[in-house]
DNA sequence: CCACCATTCGAACGGTCGTTTGAATCGTTC
DNA sequence: GAACGATTCAAACGACCGTTCGAATGGTGG
């Protein structure tokens, strides 16, 4: 096998992996196996596991950021309300870039929660300016809301794009399959719907608000 | 030390720890260290790693549960509005029993997350029967919604949920401390606002979609 | 054909893991 | 105070971990 290859099929592997278990639990020789490689690997094309880890991010991030930002721009000034501006946001990571879509997404959202201490850093720049430039445009479609607010909106978007994958066989289960988180054109038609929906939500007042 | 003592101090220290590394991160010496214990303590008490996990669980799970149904109940009928019936369903946990709220929701997400296989089955039934009292409730509340929309964003409100408190320090930086999610007042406000904003939005039609 | 460099390979390293064991210790009961 | 069950303890078990090393292998340019 080519040494490119090898390379490729490691980050294959190690997606995979890292979707179904998480870092701590995905061992080199279980990961090695599964793509038909020797162990040692692993180190020789990468360095570490740490490094393969972070190797595995850095495929996917930056195309998918950037194909958030062009459908951002792409979104005429006419129709720029806010579920454009959420399905520009969370399509491309559900998506995936090449039929990735689901394992891909779980990825980053064991990674995210998992966060293992050499990625917290990683993640946090990886993904700030994009945030940042969702955070503006929904500003600017939402006049009425303040900037915590929407921040805190988006927060809750990621956090419902990333829980509806992880846990997608817990879900169909608890719905005895009425809901597939594999179907995902029905997910995210209905994201876009629920997130939209909230970050349309009247402003939280803020003051004087009762305990329980 | 008594033995009950020693028990419910394995618990603090594994509540600890799952909630800042995860399961197959964190080691039974880390635990019974920082439990002022020794090792074999977690074997003599609990019989294995894995049955102190669900313990920890079991701990929190079913107390937060009943005070959801408590509330949901506790709602008169002429305010039965979805907010209402958010509240009821995302405050217990995220106030916790006894001052362990982000803690507690952390482990669970963490656990939600990486989904050591021998805790699916397990989570699944814990959460079954109170999803299904809150789906129930909130389809009352929002007759032109069907099954699944409703059964999807209130998966969705729960990943958001999750989410928020799992990040809550990569939340900060992004937000330059604008938003902290250790206010649990300002959390509870705003994700209640923002999944009673999703659950109301207008049903998707489904039909002919775009792509793209 | 040969020398060369990149890659693969089997084997081993030290270290940590969850678990087990058997003896020491504690609190209670007679 | 002696006997006893419950609990704690130090130590070790085998297994697996990430990493490293030197030899074997492969294709390429001279």
């Amino acid at each position: 096998m080519a040494a490119a290859d090898t390379r490729e099929t490691l980050l294959d592997a190690a997606e995979e992996l890292l979707a179904e278990q998480g870092y701590a639990a995905t061992s080199l020789r279980q990961l090695t196996a599964r793509a038909g490689a020797n162990l040692a690997a692993v180190n020789y094309h990468f360095g570490s596991k740490e490094a393969l880890a972070k190797a595995v991010l850095e495929r996917r991030i930056a195309p998918i950021n950037a194909e958030r930002l062009r459908r951002l721009a792409a979104i005429p000034p006419r129709r720029r309300r806010v579920e454009a501006i959420v399905r520009a946001f969370v399509e491309p990571p559900l998506r995936g870039g090449a039929g990735t879509g689901e394992r891909l997404c779980r990825v980053f959202g064991r990674m995210s929660v998992e966060q293992p201490p050499f990625l917290r850093v990683f993640l946090g720049q990886q993904f700030r300016g994009v945030a940042r430039r969702f955070h503006a445009a929904l500003r600017a479609t939402l006049p009425g809301h303040g900037e915590a607010e929407v921040w805190w909106r988006l927060h809750f978007t990621v956090g419902a794009m990333a829980h509806a994958l992880q846990n997608a066989h817990l879900f169909a289960d608890f719905t005895h399959g009425l809901c597939r988180a594999d179907d995902v054109d029905q997910l995210v038609d209905q994201l876009v719907a629920f997130a939209a929906g909230g970050l349309r939500a009247a402003s939280t007042a803020a003051p004087a608000r009762r305990r329980a």
